[in-house]
DNA sequence: TCCAATTGTGCAAACGATTGCATTTATTTA
DNA sequence: TAAATAAATGCAATCGTTTGCACAATTGGA
C-alpha cells in the first residue's frame, strides 16, 4: 500500500479507502488505484487487517477438534464441516485430541491463542473436566459440539438421532421375523450409547417382546465382538439377530457367526450403525443405520458461523438432530 | 502488556523484555512481571507478534491440501502430518480440493493470504497448470508434494515405493504358484500408476513369465472392476491371480470371482494395494501392499518443517521414498 | 460577494507486540 | 574524586492496515 501511495502520489489512507470502495474517494482516483493494485498484484496482509480489527471482527478460521482422524465417521464430519466452511468463506484449523484430555486442553489453548473465530469439537473419551471449554466461552469463542457432547455445558450441539435410528432398525429386525435380538452397545456413560440402548428397549417393548438381559452386552469393537459372540451363540436359545452399536462390531459378529456355520441372514440377522466403508465390503453386505456424518458436519459449521456472524444470538444454545436412515442390505432378511 | 506496565509502573518495553527472559532486566523486576502476568493469565497476541515479525519469522501454520477427506489413505496421511506438526509446535490449516483445479488454485491463494509457513499438497487429478504452485514458491512458501506429485516442478516430495511394493507383491504371487496374473492399474498419466505397472512387468520378467496384454487393464475402482472382471474370467486361459492398484478395486474383483463360484485363494489369488479398513473386512481377508500413509505424512511434515526452519536448504528438493510392506492374508495362497 | 454545504484528501492514532538506541543510575577503577 | 564501565530501563519507530477528524477545494445559494 505504501508503494502504491508513493507511485500514485497519494496517501496510504486514500489507497486504503480506494481499495475498500469507499465512496468518499473520487471515481477516477479510486479506479486508478484499484487498477494499479491489480496490475501489481497487491493483496492485503490479513495479519495486519486482523490486528487492526481485533476488537470488532473475528478471524475467519474455524477450529475443529476430532478425537481421531483415521475414522470413517469423523472423516465424514470433517468433510461436511470443510464444505460448509469453505462455501461461506471460512477456513479450518484441524487438530486431533487422540482421545486425550491433556491434548484437548492444549489444543483449546493453542486455538484461543491463534484467534480462531469459534470451535467445533467432539470431546475426548477421558475428558471429565470442562474448564478449558468454559475458558473459551468466557473469551467469547463460540463452541459447537458434535457426536460426543459435553453434558455439563449447555452449549450448541448437533447429534444424530440415535434413539429413532436404533428403534427403527430393531423394529425392522422384528418385522422380518427375528424374536431374540442381541444388543451390543457402548458404555452407558456416553449419551449416544444410552440413547441407542433406549431405542432398542423401546422397539422390543412396542412389539410386545420381553428383554433378555443375557442378550445385552457392552461391546463396541471388533476384537471384543469376536471374543464374546461364540458364547452367545452357544446359548440354548441363541439370538436370531444382532444389533451392534457400530459397523466395526457388526463385522466382528458377522465373521464369527459365519465361521460357526450359520447362514446370514436366513438363520441370523445382523445390523450395524454408521454405514461406513466397511458396510459394502463384507459378505453379505451389511444392513446398517446411516449416520450421515457429512450432514452433521455441515449443520455444526452452519451453527458456528451463525453464532459468529450474529445470525444466531450468542447466548443461545442451538441444538440440532440429524435424522438417520436405515440402509437395508444383505445381512438382514427381507420383509 | 499495557495493563501490566501501568500496574507495575514500568514501560511496555520492559514488560516485553521481562516476559521474553531478556537478561537485561533485573531479576526482581523480571520475576515480578512474570508472576503478575501469570496471575492475571496474560498471553501474547499471536497476531501482533506475527505482524511484528513478518519480515523475519514465518507463522507456525502448515497448509495441507488433500484431494478428498473421506478416504483411508488421505486420512492416514493427514493423521501423520498432524502428529508430526503438533509434536514440533505447528498447527494445520486443512482444505480439500475435491479433485478440482479451480478449488486448488483458490486454496493456494487463500493459504498465501493467511500466511501459512508452507504447504503440503497432493495435486488434484485435473491439475495441468502449475502457476499457482510457482506463485507460492516465488512468494517464498515452501512446498512439499505427497502421493500425486507435480512432474513439472522440481519440488520436495515424499512418495511410496510403488515399484518395489508391486514387484514384491507380484513376485509373491508367482512364488505361490500363480502363472497368469492380471493387472488392474490406474491411468498411466499418474506417476504412481506407471511405477506400479513397471513393478508388475519386471516381476514377471524376473521370473521368466511373458506378459499377456489381455490381462492388463486400466481399472481403479470397484464399479469398473465388477464390470470388466466377468469377461476376464471367461477367457479360455483365465487369470489365476489379480493384482489391483488399490484395495477398493481388489474388493470388486473378489466379489465377482466369489460370485462366479471360484474359490479364493485356491483357484484365484487376489492382491490389493493400500491396506486400509477394507482389507480386514472382506472374506477372506485381503492380501495387500501396505502403503503406510501415516509415515508418508510424517516425512512430508518433517521435510516442510526442515525447509521452514532452515535445517534443509531452501532451494533443495528433498525427495523421500517410504518403503512398503506386503501384508499377507487370506486372498493369496501360502508359500 | 460571502457563507454554507459538499466533496475529496491527508494526518495521525490506533491494533499489540519487539527492539535499536539513548538515557539514567549504580558500580568500579585509576 | 572524577572518569570509565556496566546494568537497568525507557523512548520511539516499526510491522500493514483502518478510520475519526481536520482541512482544503469546489460548488451552490442567497
Amino acid at each position: 500500500m505504501k508503494d502504491i501511495a508513493r507511485e500514485l502520489g497519494v496517501s496510504v489512507a486514500t489507497v486504503s479507502r480506494a481499495l475498500s470502495d469507499s465512496p468518499s474517494i473520487s471515481r477516477e482516483r479510486r479506479e486508478a488505484i484499484q487498477r494499479y493494485a491489480r496490475e501489481h498484484n497487491y493483496f492485503p496482509n490479513v495479519i495486519a487487517e486482523q490486528l487492526r480489527h481485533s476488537r470488532r471482527n473475528s478471524s475467519r478460521a474455524i477450529g475443529v477438534i476430532v478425537p481421531e482422524l483415521v475414522h470413517y465417521y469423523f472423516s465424514s464430519i470433517l468433510d461436511g464441516i470443510e464444505s460448509e466452511a469453505t462455501a461461506r468463506g471460512y477456513h479450518l484449523i484441524v487438530a486431533k485430541s487422540n482421545e486425550s484430555y491433556e491434548r484437548e486442553v492444549k489444543i483449546c489453548d493453542s486455538m484461543l491463542k491463534n484467534k480462531v473465530c469459534g470451535i467445533i469439537v467432539s470431546q475426548a473419551k477421558d475428558t471429565e473436566r470442562y474448564e478449558h471449554f468454559l475458558n473459551l466461552e468466557a473469551a467469547g469463542v463460540p463452541l459447537v459440539f458434535y457426536d460426543r457432547i459435553c453434558p455439563a455445558l449447555n452449549a450448541s450441539r448437533v447429534v444424530v438421532d440415535d434413539y429413532m435410528g436404533t428403534m427403527n432398525a430393531v423394529s425392522y429386525l422384528i418385522e422380518t421375523g427375528c424374536r431374540r435380538i442381541a444388543f451390543y452397545g457402548a458404555p452407558m456413560s456416553m449419551v449416544i450409547a444410552k440413547n441407542r440402548y433406549n431405542g432398542y428397549r423401546d422397539a422390543l417393548y412396542k412389539h410386545g417382546l420381553t428383554m433378555d438381559e443375557r442378550l445385552v452386552r457392552i461391546c463396541d469393537n471388533r476384537a471384543d465382538a469376536e471374543r464374546i459372540t461364540p458364547a452367545m451363540m452357544r446359548l440354548e436359545d441363541r439370538p436370531d439377530a444382532f444389533f451392534a452399536v457400530n459397523d466395526e462390531t457388526a463385522i466382528g459378529i458377522l465373521s464369527v457367526v459365519k465361521r460357526l456355520g450359520y447362514n446370514v441372514p436366513d438363520e441370523v440377522s445382523i445390523c450395524g450403525f454408521t454405514n461406513g466403508f466397511r458396510a459394502t465390503v463384507c459378505d453379505p453386505m451389511l444392513t446398517t443405520v446411516e449416520q450421515r456424518g457429512s450432514q452433521v458436519g455441515k449443520e455444526a459449521a452452519d451453527i458456528l458461523i451463525g453464532l459468529v456472524e450474529g445470525t444466531l444470538p450468542a447466548d443461545h444454545a442451538e441444538k440440532r438432530i440429524v435424522k438417520t436412515r436405515l440402509v437395508i442390505r444383505g445381512t438382514t432378511r427381507s420383509l
